[in-house]
DNA sequence: GTAGGGTTAG
């Protein structure tokens, strides 16, 4: 009896199979019946299972069969290629090659796809070689393939190339170079070749919508992503939850964390992907505390953090000194995923951030693999903990490794010398980068030689090498050349690039304090009370400085003179009774230091109760003795409390760590590990 | 008409 009218029911009924039970069935029979054998039949059967995603089984029954037939290696192919198994696509397509089957328009589309993705530029374009030796090389999906691998290894030339001599074109070719644009940093090229898509009468879809977002997102240009978005909606483009999480992505890096959340509330279905976008949006514009939380509430949802939401939430940690849950997370990556380079960076940064040097130290001995992100990382770390020499020595060590030494390799070793005051070490590399190395200096170098040279008192030095500069001189460059103007009393030179970072970046209230703390210094109160006229006339309020300070695993932020803490008086107390010590010790509060033009003992009073010092008390107060402190200051650490801290970490004897916005301080036994330099 | 173009981080 036949169960089917044979083949083409067969392959209908293989078709409406839900399980893998009831393919089985139809496999026995065809084992049974001999159809086993039969190569226009098999294939389907090996295509049903991997439709399934039975990979196992399709392979199963792909390596038993009698005969192969180019369905059915093209189902197996496919099967791999589905489930994302690239290499084995590979193996399978020069497998079938050495059999004698000829690959069709199938095949080579599947196999140029897997390249693509193993960005293995040499054997896709010897696949290309053999398509069009098979006649395919009109073929659009052929053809978007072979696209689609210049595109992923980042030869928009040669893409182009290709593009070009393509004799159709279709929306997936078209999207394959506005993606790659897009995702190679040319955003202009992206955008311009969506409108010449346009210009050929062709009407776009979400896919090529997201190459679009993703280059705004790249520009920064939030206005344009949001006429797309309205563009979405108008003409009711389907947006799906891939399409949803890009825009959550693309607002969030303009910072738009609003827009970012608003998408990201409406949509009805989000993956895990969807929540790491908007927790490394939280997490790449500050807001560690919604980072941290969002990464809780993502699981009270069912979502287990992957590694790139953990990494978004160790930036958190590292952002607001939170070491016990840094730890925890770092734990739990270990327990969980398998740890490697990326987070193992990511890792060391959070250590090194959160004031343990030593961990983070650790940890870069032991990863097996490192990469020249995992240097940059350790080097960096050094730096912001003021250790110059340590920092060249780990960069000598990487360049007897086969890794190059890049731009932002060049830029940690800049700012470790540049916080360890080694100016002629800094020259000296600086010039090594430019004539052996042949980078071309960033802004990020000038503005680290500019700092180096500056804080140094070298000042007209540094004045020097920015009027070098070829290109122009931004905001980073002038901000370390005010600063180094300010400490060393430098008022033309100062007064000149006060003008400067004003005209650079006059909405910036971080910028206006530089400004106004700079004519303080002079004491030129006339100055400063003008800079404080403009803040107030075009609405800037200056940024409160605040402390953190981890204390039983929880944070605990104050704000100068502040009285809401539960423990204030406490607090006080103890500030009092240091203060006194202090003094018997040989400490005259630096008044000068108040930027305000007060009477001296509203300013000593003002400078007792600076956050920092606030922070530290706290500390004291509700830690063990011994316990080492950490405490971390959104901006600068102040002078006075630099040399208070001294004083305290020696009368308590204990180990003080203070993190600011630009490095570490580590105080112990009456001394600072950056040898008062900063 | 089974195949080609897409999302998060360091």
């Amino acid at each position: 009896m036949r169960l089917f009218p044979w083949p083409k029911g067969l392959k209908r009924t293989l078709f409406t199979c839900k399980d893998r039970e009831s393919v089985s069935k139809i496999h026995a029979f065809m084992i049974v019946s001999g159809l086993f054998s039969d190569k226009t039949c098999n294939g389907q059967l090996v295509a049903t299972y991997g439709r399934m995603g039975e990979i196992e089984w399709a392979r199963k029954v792909f390596d038993k069969l009698p005969q192969r037939g180019i369905d059915a290696w093209n189902a197996m192919i496919i099967a791999c290629s589905r489930k994302g198994c690239q290499a084995e696509v590979m193996d399978l397509y020069h497998e079938m090659i050495l059999e004698g089957v000829r690959p069709d328009s199938s095949t080579f589309t599947v196999a140029l796809k897997a390249c693509a993705s193993l960005s293995d530029l040499e054997t896709g374009e010897e696949i290309w070689h053999q398509a069009v030796e098979c006649g395919y090389e009109c073929d659009v999906f052929v053809g978007s393939s072979f696209l689609n691998l210049y595109a992923k290894c980042g030869k928009m030339e040669e893409a182009l190339s290709v593009f070009n001599k393509m004799p159709r074109r279709d929306l997936v070719s078209w999207t394959t170079m506005v993606t790659g644009f897009a995702q190679s940093g040319h955003a202009h090229e992206a955008i311009n070749f969506y409108r010449m898509m346009r210009g050929e009468k062709m009407e776009g879809d979400g896919v090529v919508m997201l190459g679009l977002i993703q280059a705004c997102a790249n520009l920064g240009d939030a206005k344009m992503g949001l006429s797309i978005h309205g563009y979405m909606i108008r003409r009711e483009i389907h947006m799906d939850v891939v399409v949803q999480t890009s825009l959550v992505d693309m607002y969030a890096k303009t910072g738009h964390l609003d827009l970012a959340s608003r998408v990201f509330n409406k949509m009805r279905y989000r993956n895990v992907i969807s929540w790491s976008a908007l927790i490394s949006g939280c997490a790449q514009n500050g807001f560690a505390g919604d980072a941290l939380e969002l990464l809780i509430k993502m699981q009270s949802f069912g979502f287990k953090p992957d590694l790139v939401s953990l990494v978004s939430a160790l930036l958190a940690c590292s952002q607001v000194g939170f070491l016990k849950l840094g730890r925890s997370i770092h734990g739990y990556i270990v327990r969980r995923l398998d740890f490697e380079r990326v987070s193992g960076t990511a890792v060391i940064d959070m250590y090194s951030k959160c004031g343990s040097l030593s961990c983070a130290r650790a940890l870069f001995d032991r990863i097996s693999s490192r990469d020249s992100i995992s240097w940059n990382a350790i080097i960096s770390s050094y730096g912001i903990h003021g250790q110059g020499k340590e920092a060249i020595s780990l960069f000598l060590q990487m360049m007897n490794t086969n890794l190059k030494p890049d731009h932002a390799t060049f830029t940690s070793l800049l700012s470790a010398l540049s916080h360890s005051g080694l100016v002629e070490e800094g020259r000296y590399w600086f010039d090594l980068m430019v004539c052996e190395f042949k980078i071309q200096p960033r802004e990020k170098h000038y503005a680290c030689m500019v700092d180096l040279l500056a804080r140094a008192g070298r000042v007209e030095e540094a004045r020097d090498l920015i009027n070098a500069m070829t290109s122009e001189p931004g905001i980073a460059v002038w901000v370390a050349l005010l600063s180094g103007c300010q400490n060393h009393r430098k008022s033309l030179i100062g007064e000149m690039a006060a003008s400067k970072v004003l005209e650079l970046n006059p909405d910036d209230p971080g910028i206006y304090a530089l400004v106004s703390n700079f004519f303080a210094t002079a004491r030129r109160w006339d100055q400063v009370a003008g800079v404080r006229k403009v803040m107030k006339q075009i609405g800037i309020k200056k940024v409160p400085g605040y402390s953190v300070v981890e204390v039983s695993g929880k944070l605990t932020a104050f704000i100068m003179e502040d009285k809401s803490h539960p423990q204030y008086e406490q607090i006080v107390g103890i500030l009092e009774k240091l203060e006194k010590e202090m003094r018997a010790m040989g400490y005259i509060p630096k008044t000068e230091l108040v930027l305000h033009d007060l009477a001296e003992e509203v300013k000593v009073r003002m400078l007792s109760y600076h956050s920092e010092r606030l922070a530290i008390a706290f500390g004291l107060l509700n830690t063990a003795p011994g316990t080492r402190l950490l405490i971390t200051k959104n901006l600068r650490v102040c002078g006075d409390c630099h040399e208070a801290t001294k004083f305290i970490s020696k009368i308590v004897d204990r180990e003080i760590v203070v993190r600011d916005v630009k490095r570490f301080h580590h105080f112990k036994d009456g001394i600072c590990s950056c040898g008062d330099y900063w």
